[in-house]
Order: structure tokens, then C-alpha cells, then sequence
RNA sequence: GGGUAGGUGGCCGAGUGGCUAAAGGCGGCAGACUGUAAAUCUGUUCUCAUUUGAGUACGAUGGUUCGAAUCCAUCUCUGCCCA
């Protein structure tokens, strides 16, 4: 069988690893038990945990075993890695409806079922029920917090105000990680980087309770090339729920994406054959967007399914290639009274998100409806508009919605 | 516990009684240029009504004043220094 550590190289996975050969040996052996964790604090997972799911699919093909384990116990706190501010806290009740509706995403990318199959724990099972004073004892007595306070991702927040109820979380996740190892035989946490304090933390906690054989790995963060996260819209993040981010709007960021980017999106959100990839992006200038198209529908069948990858597609080659159905685009029913007035129209379809910036659109010339641009801010929409059926309302070059 | 500096629009950050819906930057959106890219340039960016207008807003509450983000009181949160 494939070494899986092969492919996390070659599709440019791994940013940085505690024991490189120790897990290259380890990965070559059978099922090795490892987990990645997820923070419930939505009840979607966006853009931000793709990779992750992405690495644990990869790992569980080449015969080993996963183990996700959502945050419930640690949401109530927050990571304040990276963060600068403290993260509002979390009712259990929130994090017990995010969590199952988390779980149904996951199974896009892990399978439950057979020798390997993945299973999720909740730490909010084992770290609720802790004594305090004993587990400060036992766990708390491992920590430096001269080294805790050297890692990075603590340096920036103790300028603005840190609490020891934050800092206290790379011990839960350090303990998570102990209590994963003891339970399961789990060896290896992988995370994104921005993990790699945390990880290291619990690689260090079980050392130091005499095992030697527990190691850590992070992955790529997708960023722009600027350095900024990807995955960011103007409604926010990219949901991988459906009824957060539509199909259609989730296809078009992948299309829309910089140049720079499509090889890594490819590479890491994607299953196609490297030699595949390779081929797409040499692709120069405008060629590229040939690659681009394919991520787009690559990315969007894993998350959505084929057939939701191929809707999305033809509507967008309908809408910028005038080619194909126009079924699949955006629809908003206006009900019976179709004479509302344009302004109301880019309201309501969620265009812009109030009266007075749909003024200042369609002054800047930004609204066309039915391919005329609309120059009146006083425009009736009527009869005349819906002569096919439906009036197509298009705000910019990108953004469309059919009007029924 | 003592001292001290602060809390401004999505973020950063000016602003110390009327000219402030509040400079500037970032981010967002639109226009131009393009390849549904990037970079660049221009415009725009609280809500409602658009002609002028009105409402809400500068941590919270109350007060002084013709008039407050700006002054006073109380509360609350945060940084820093001392213990």
C-alpha cells in the first residue's frame, strides 16, 4: 500500500512535523490511529477545515484510522491563537446542535464504516467531568509557562490581555491529545499550523509521562498570496452547508480564484492525479482558466455531490458564456406583484443589503437588469421585464439572480 | 488593593463643546483596464427618504449646556506600573 506520506509531500500537505522519519516509518506501518480537531463554534464547517478533512480522507484511503474530535469542552473557551480577542463563550446547548450538524459534513470525507472507519468523539465527554485541583496536579504541574509563554501565538496576545481561563486551553488540548493515546492507541494529532504550539503541547505532555511514540504534524493554511485566509466573502466565511453558501456561489469563488492560487486548491482540495494537475497548470495566461474551471467543479463535487457540481457549472457557463440552461442560477420568486421597483428588487434578492447602497450601485452604474444597464433609481419593474418567463438582475459582472 | 492610560463606524486609528455621520488607513462593493485572475487608477462604504431632509451612533446610565464623541457623576470593561 502507498505510503500516505508520499502523497501528503506531493500534494504539498505537511508545513512542519516533530519527528519526520519516525512518521514516515509510522504511516508505512498498518492502521495507525490519529486525529484532527474541530472547534463547534458554528454549525457548519467553512473553508477553514477543508484541508484538514481533506489530509483525514487521504489517511484513511492509505489504511489507517481517524479520529475527529469536535471541541465541544474547549468552545467554551476558544483558541486565543491568532485571535485578538477573547472568544464569546459557548452554551452547551449551541455546541450539542453544532456539533450534529458537523457531523453530516464530515461524512463527505470519512467513511464510518468498514476496518478503518472513523469515529468522533466530543472532549466535552472527558474534560467536563475533571477535578480542577487534581488535574492541575497531574497536568498542570507538566507546563512551563516560560515556554508557554515563548510560543508565538501567545506573544501577540499578551500585549492586548490574556486570562489564564484562555491560556489554560493548550493543557485541554494537550490533555485531549493524552487521553486520545491512552484510549484509542492515537499517536499522531495533525492539525493546520496555526495549531502547531497546541500540537506540540500534547506531543510534549505525553513525553514527558515517559511514552515516546506520540508525534504531531500541521498542514498548509490556505491563504492568498497575500497571506490572507482564504475562504473569505463578502457574507463571510465559505460555508460548506448548502443553505449558508449556495452551491452556485461556493463554485464561483473556486473559479474566480488568483492565478497564483489554483495549483494549491488543486493539490490540496482536490483528488485528481498530480500528473492531472501538473498538466492544468502549466497552463499560461488565460489558458489557466481552463484549470480554474476544473477546480471549481472538483472542489464543488466533493462538498455538494456531482450532481449539485454540474448545476452550478451550467449555470455559470449560461450566465458568462451565454451558453446552456438558466434553471440553476440563483432564483428569487417575487410572488404576485412583479411591479416593485428596482431598488426593491436588489433588496430583496439580497443584492445589496440596504435601500440606500442599492441607490449607490445602480448610480455607479453597477446593475444591469436583462443585460441593460439600469441608469434610473426610480425604475418600476413591469410586465415587460418578465417577458421570458423571468428577469435576470445582475449586480457587477459577477453576481446574478434570476427574478420569477 | 494602590496608581495611571484608555474603551470611537467591519477592523485599525484621528478627533477634546457647535464647521462631526465623525480625518486617514485597511477591508468590502462598484466603475475603468482585463482573462469571471492579479496589479493599477476612480468612485463609494450607518439606516430611512432623496431636492433640501429625518432618525440612530462614539462602553453604559444619568447630569451640565441653546448645543456633547468631546465637560461632570456613577457604573462597567481593558492595558500598563506598583503590591
Amino acid at each position: 500500500m502507498t505510503n500516505v506520506f508520499d502523497i501528503l509531500e506531493e500534494r504539498g500537505y505537511i508545513e512542519q512535523m516533530t519527528h519526520p522519519t519516525e512518521i514516515k516509518e509510522l504511516f508505512g506501518k498498518k492502521s495507525v490511529p490519529f486525529y484532527i480537531g474541530i472547534d463547534p463554534t458554528a454549525d457548519s464547517l467553512h473553508v477553514g477545515h477543508f484541508v484538514s478533512l481533506m489530509v483525514a480522507s487521504h489517511m484513511q484511503k492509505c489504511g489507517h484510522k481517524p479520529i475527529i474530535l469536535v471541541g465541544g469542552g474547549t468552545a467554551t473557551i476558544g483558541d486565543p491563537s491568532g485571535k485578538t480577542d477573547m472568544r464569546k463563550m459557548m452554551t452547551r446547548e449551541t455546541i450539542d446542535h453544532n456539533v450534529a450538524c458537523i457531523k453530516k459534513q464530515i461524512e463527505k470525507f470519512v467513511s464510518f464504516e468498514g476496518e478503518n472507519s472513523a469515529i468522533i468523539v466530543n472532549n466535552a465527554d472527558w474534560l467536563l467531568d475533571l477535578n480542577f485541583v487534581q488535574f492541575m496536579r497531574d497536568i498542570g504541574s507538566l507546563f512551563s509557562v516560560n515556554k508557554m509563554l515563548s510560543a508565538e501565538c501567545y506573544k501577540q496576545r499578551l500585549e492586548t490581555g490574556l486570562t489564564f481561563f484562555e491560556m489554560s486551553y493548550m493543557l485541554m488540548q494537550s490533555y485531549d491529545f493524552l487521553h486520545l493515546y491512552e484510549t484509542y492507541g492515537c499517536k499522531l494529532q495533525m492539525g493546520g499550523n496555526d495549531q502547531w504550539s497546541n500540537i506540540l503541547g500534547g506531543v510534549d505532555l505525553i513525553r514527558r509521562i515517559g511514552k515516546d511514540d506520540s508525534y504531531g504534524l500541521t498542514f498548509k493554511l490556505l491563504t492568498t498570496k497575500e497571506g490572507k485566509k482564504m475562504g473569505k466573502t463578502e457574507k463571510g466565511a465559505l460555508w460548506l452547508d448548502s443553505e449558508k453558501t449556495s452551491p452556485y456561489d461556493f463554485y464561483q469563488y473556486w473559479r474566480n480564484i488568483e492565478d497564483e492560487s489554483v495549483e494549491t486548491v488543486l493539490k490540496l482540495l482536490t483528488f485528481l492525479p498530480i500528473e492531472k494537475i501538473n498538466e492544468l497548470t502549466s497552463l499560461k495566461d488565460e489558458q489557466i482558466n481552463k484549470a480554474k474551471k476544473v477546480a471549481a467543479f472538483e472542489i464543488t463535487k466533493l462538498v455538494h455531490g456531482e450532481e449539485e457540481a454540474k448545476k452550478a457549472e451550467e449555470a455559470s457557463n449560461a450566465l458568462f458564456n451565454g451558453s446552456g440552461n438558466l434553471d440553476n442560477m440563483p432564483t428569487v420568486e417575487l410572488g404576485d406583484n412583479k411591479n416593485i421597483s428596482i431598488v426593491d428588487a436588489i433588496v430583496l434578492t439580497g443584492i445589496a443589503p440596504s435601500k440606500g447602497q442599492a441607490r449607490t450601485l445602480i448610480n455607479q452604474g453597477g446593475i444591469s437588469l436583462n443585460d441593460n444597464k439600469v441608469s434610473d433609481i426610480n425604475y418600476l419593474l413591469s410586465e415587460n421585464d418578465f417577458a421570458d418567463g423571468y428577469a435576470i438582475l445582475k449586480k457587477g459582472k459577477k453576481v446574478f439572480y434570476k427574478l420569477v
